[in-house]
DNA sequence: CATGAATGAGCTTTCATTCAT
DNA sequence: CATGAATGAAAGCTCATTCAT
């Protein structure tokens, strides 16, 4: 590990990552305005004027940390998309453990809530976000939703035209984090079960997760 | 419209509330950090100094601002609360119009925004809005879904004990609004319209609401 | 007192004065730069705007406040002047008398200490109190250190050519006032006397004063 | 100087110098809430944000001019404590020859003008000030005055009580100059040969010094 | 390439001065 | 005349960006 930093602190690959990743924790902590450089520097261990080195401006750096982090979230998609043989009860089901494993439980959390914070002032990055990740998530969701509601997986065509809802609950969990952890945690694996037993109208009695 | 901008020449509480206003619309529009005192200032159509008439400093103006503009919502709740004689239907589509009216197509959508980019960086704000607001729809929306639940108006007891669920697309209209509106309108009465009969597991062969 | 204070608040020439008296205590506070025209009003017992009624701005109202305070010193040393049939002792010793009692003990001591902190600032104040109190205290001094040399009661012409020398401790008096008096007071009805005794050459075993 | 200049660019503790006597020309020349970084910036040849490198706050860096230059009159005093086999007339002698030399030719004669000015106002400096030169000088001045009257050298014990009186006429030659020096300069020289004259009880036909 | 001291534009905040009432 | 709310120039301080080493 001390190796790996270290070779991380020396080869320029490495230099460029270090200061993506420390650029993601201080952006992540203080939004995009009130981010110093000097903090991100310090995280990094680098020197300030490095940073320039690599990243044109503050602005630059912010974007490509969020168009950055888009690939393994795209992956994850992918996979959920060749998944398609499965119900659509499997789909959402692995969607929403994908989504707790691999986004509520890392930093890449952070990016999503960047995107939410900050996408108002750079309508590029919620363009990109868009085209990239929203898109396909609600087409893929969409077209799995028409389906299972050819096949009577589903009793009616709401989620095919508005796969939206099934991401809601994902982003009430990502923002209630945010904002209320620590006043009044949510279970968000009690959430995201119970959810799924309303979208296929189960009856369940004992809302039990996890 | 040219009267009330004369009163606010002259009457304090009226300038009070032109400050107020103009903050609203500056801190939505870049946030906390970015908002710049002169961009208030001109917007209310004061000069600078006079902020500080009114409040001692930025964070003052913004905390204001935020806490100010909970009491209309706070209202909104009482009487829905009031309506519990209703049937739980009946509530969450009184909610949503609600929400849809007074919230998304007034600028108070713009507080939750802003509680929203900026509840982590300001504790006081998150644990105010989590204790005025929050909390209380939260508990509001709860107890009706378990007397829903107790006479057979709701087959599980999933919204009982995750109301957060009633309200999550409420977020990601909220969300989605400020972030792909312009690319990519969503319709938020269809949504909406289609999570009541998700909810209450209808079959919805037409999608109409309102 | 209180029909006094009353009238003084009253009667143009009463807000004169008052607005005169307050500058003088937050200006000996602060000094001229960080004295606050607020503190002034407030500490007179009038609107802000008020002072402009009397004072064309600041920097007038604080050489006004210097300018004013200077015919009573004035007086006083007319007073010593007329004194002068006395012996040179004995016109030291009143004007040591006069000082401690006239300016030590009364506010007057924070005119002398403006003019010390802020003469550097206010040339138009330094020359004016050069010319009307201090050049007319040293020449007043200096004659009647001469007549006294003549008659043998001074041994030298040092007091006639530095008559400074007879108000130094005076002005140490004054400045260690200032400064030191919480650490480490100085008596200085003791310190006047010993000067004295130097001055006149007095052998005097026990320095005891007041 | 062009050298000095040229290392000022260079050698960081070269800048710290720079900025600290720049500092000390602009708050002698303006007090020290009238006094601007703009203007300290200037003189000192540096960017005004370089200052922040440097030192916290205009207060600190304030603090930091009167506390560093100490301990140059320190070390005068010590050289004087230690000449204390001389006679109490050739200490004396000796101070005031350092003062005008070491003190009133130089720059250290505005710091202490700041003291003078500034100490009411920032008692930290004045607590500092009396406790490193000021008790410690009149201790000195206060134990040979003793020492000099036991051996018949001074013939009353004033001095020895009240060694102030030996400072005062060098307070005298230091307020003097700041004010009235342009107006009607003060031969200082013979200020302080006349004062020693006094203390001592000498007769002086020729008022000879230095 | 990497550094981090230096820069200076730009921000928040203060306060002497003005002016409508 | 008196008021005190309003003004806006100016001050202290910050921080993204540059550049000599």
């Amino acid at each position: 590990m001390a190796t790996a930093k270290e070779r991380r602190r020396t080869d320029p690959e490495g230099r460029r990552q270090a200061i993506l990743e420390a650029g993601l924790i201080i952006f992540a902590a203080e939004g995009f305005a009130a981010a110093k450089l000097d903090d991100i520097a310090l995280e990094a261990g680098v020197a300030k004027g490095t940073i320039y080195l690599y990243f044109r401006d503050k602005q630059t750096l912010f974007e490509e940390i969020v168009h950055g982090a888009v690939s393994p979230i795209l992956a994850r998609l992918e996979d959920a998309s060749r998944q398609s043989a499965f119900s659509f009860d499997e789909l959402v089901s692995g969607l929403f453990q994908s989504f707790r494993e691999e986004i509520l439980r890392t930093n890449r959390k952070e990016i999503l809530r960047l995107v939410i914070r900050e996408g108002g002032r750079f309508p590029e990055i919620a363009k990109f976000y868009h085209r990239e990740v929203v898109s396909k998530g609600l087409a893929l969701i969409g077209r799995a939703a028409e389906r299972a509601y050819a096949v009577g997986e589903l009793s009616s065509e709401n989620l095919a035209k508005f796969p939206h809802l099934v991401f809601a609950p994902l982003l009430m969990a990502l923002v209630w984090d945010g904002l209320f952890s620590r006043l009044d945690p949510l279970d968000a694996d009690g959430l995201l079960a119970a959810h799924r037993d309303i979208l296929f109208g189960r009856h369940k009695p004992d809302g039990s997760a996890s």
